[in-house]
DNA sequence: TTTTAAAAGTGTTTTTTATACACTATAAAA
DNA sequence: TTTTATAGTGTATAAAAAACACTTTTAAAA
């Protein structure tokens, strides 16, 4: 046996002195997930099939594995409950009352992301237990959920006003109507028209398409889309994103 | 045994079925305690005591003991190296690469403060271990302490704009000076004194005092206190603190 | 007692940003 | 050709932010 073998268990054994006398936990990632389409705001819930409290509704979630971190954990159970892929999603708190888990001790780090429902909707199976709720006749929660969507919707409307968060998840061509309508949901607010355009505009991160949208008045409206070279030009100018 | 009992050990049966699969972990708890005093901006780091890394520098550390939450752990880890009493710190980030601690798995969350050294300085015992280091030249840290460090700046600047923090953390009587002094510290840029001050009074939150502060220009300069009960009227009236 | 020095204190102008507000343009369908 | 439903557009006012420099005070020194 060569002698840096020797050398690591040594440290090891030293290690476990230290470290073997604290408590370990279980560590959940909880998913606030918002989606958008034509209706509005909404959450995805899924009926939770296993005991505590097993039948009633919860946000997506399951238990951090040794050998990923967080950000992976969300992303593999948010997959694994609902088919969606590719999500990028944000921590948002760890959440960690002693009580909080009545089965047993858990800290849990809740995630969120806002999507674009239609464009993911075919990723999504498991569709018997995930479904969409919208924000404002969302049902009660297991445990501390309905604290964590509670939080997660304070800090998506933060982060709705400074970063381009509502661009990203429309569909890649989109009416101003349909921008300010989201934005309008996201903040719960009324936006005047104008003045929405006029801030938009200056922000200078949007193309305006030749085409337009036929589909929902006889005029037919301009299409738009996210000018995202520019925006990433702009911020490393130091350019501050805020509507 | 009644009915009840049975009833409740039939379900932590079920519910171990479930999450006893599951990987625990350590969960350890990481404080970035920013310091003000004349000489500015300081953060607060021990030379760790043990292995792995003995002998370097770090973040004030511990672990997360089952019986209690995460502030709280962070409280009594807080005080155990240092002294430091009533200290409200905030979570900041849970930080979980996966060989972050190359001795075991360990999850931490960091959580920061900013406080008045001087006030404090009674509290401080163990200083043989517990250092102030001034921000710009504070040294390289154990693990993925810096990254956490920069983290906690990043967090502290928006904050110091959103929130009096600033305000609570002078001594009770302070100068406009000693204000723009520390707003200049935690922003790290010049304010113009007159822009500040005009900003400062059109906030209403401060009490302008007879008293003058001597010690420092012969003309003196007017103290000033914090005027918390109307900051926090204003507070519940929607008031937004903008700095 | 006069002078000096060091920091405190004070307003105005300009620029930028936010807000309020209502009519015209377009094109398909009737 | 008229109707209808939505898109598109500009200005005036108010509020907030930024730029900018001289006077006041008082203790200490001359």
């Amino acid at each position: 046996m060569p002698l840096s073998s020797i050398t690591c268990i040594f440290k090891i054994n030293i290690v476990l002195h230290h470290y073997n006398t604290e408590d370990k936990v279980l560590l959940a990632v909880d998913c606030i997930i918002f989606g958008f389409d034509k209706e509005g705001l909404k959450v995805l819930l899924v009926k939770r099939d296993f005991e505590p409290e097993k039948g009633k509704w919860s946000l997506i979630g399951g238990f951090l594995k040794k050998e990923e971190n967080l950000d992976q954990a969300a992303i593999r159970i948010l997959h694994h409950l609902t088919g969606l892929n590719n999500i990028y999603m944000e921590q948002l708190y760890a959440f960690s009352k002693v009580d909080r888990d009545p089965a047993e001790r858990t800290i849990s780090v809740a995630y969120y992301a806002l999507i674009d429902i239609a464009a993911h909707s075919k990723d999504m199976v498991r569709l018997d237990s995930a479904q969409w709720w919208n924000l404002k006749i969302a049902p009660k929660l297991i445990f501390d959920h309905n604290r964590m969507l509670a939080r997660a919707i304070a800090r998506l409307q933060r982060r709705a006003r400074t970063k381009p968060i509502g661009f990203e998840l429309l569909p890649e061509k989109f009416t101003m109507k349909q921008l300010q309508t989201l934005y309008e949901a996201i903040l719960d607010e009324k936006l005047d028209k104008r003045n929405f355009i006029t801030k938009v505009n200056s922000l200078g991160i949007l193309i305006k398409l030749d085409e337009k949208d036929m589909t929902v008045s006889r005029k037919g409206a301009y299409l738009f889309k996210f000018d995202k070279a520019n925006y990433d030009l702009k911020i490393e100018d130091g350019f501050n994103f805020k509507i």
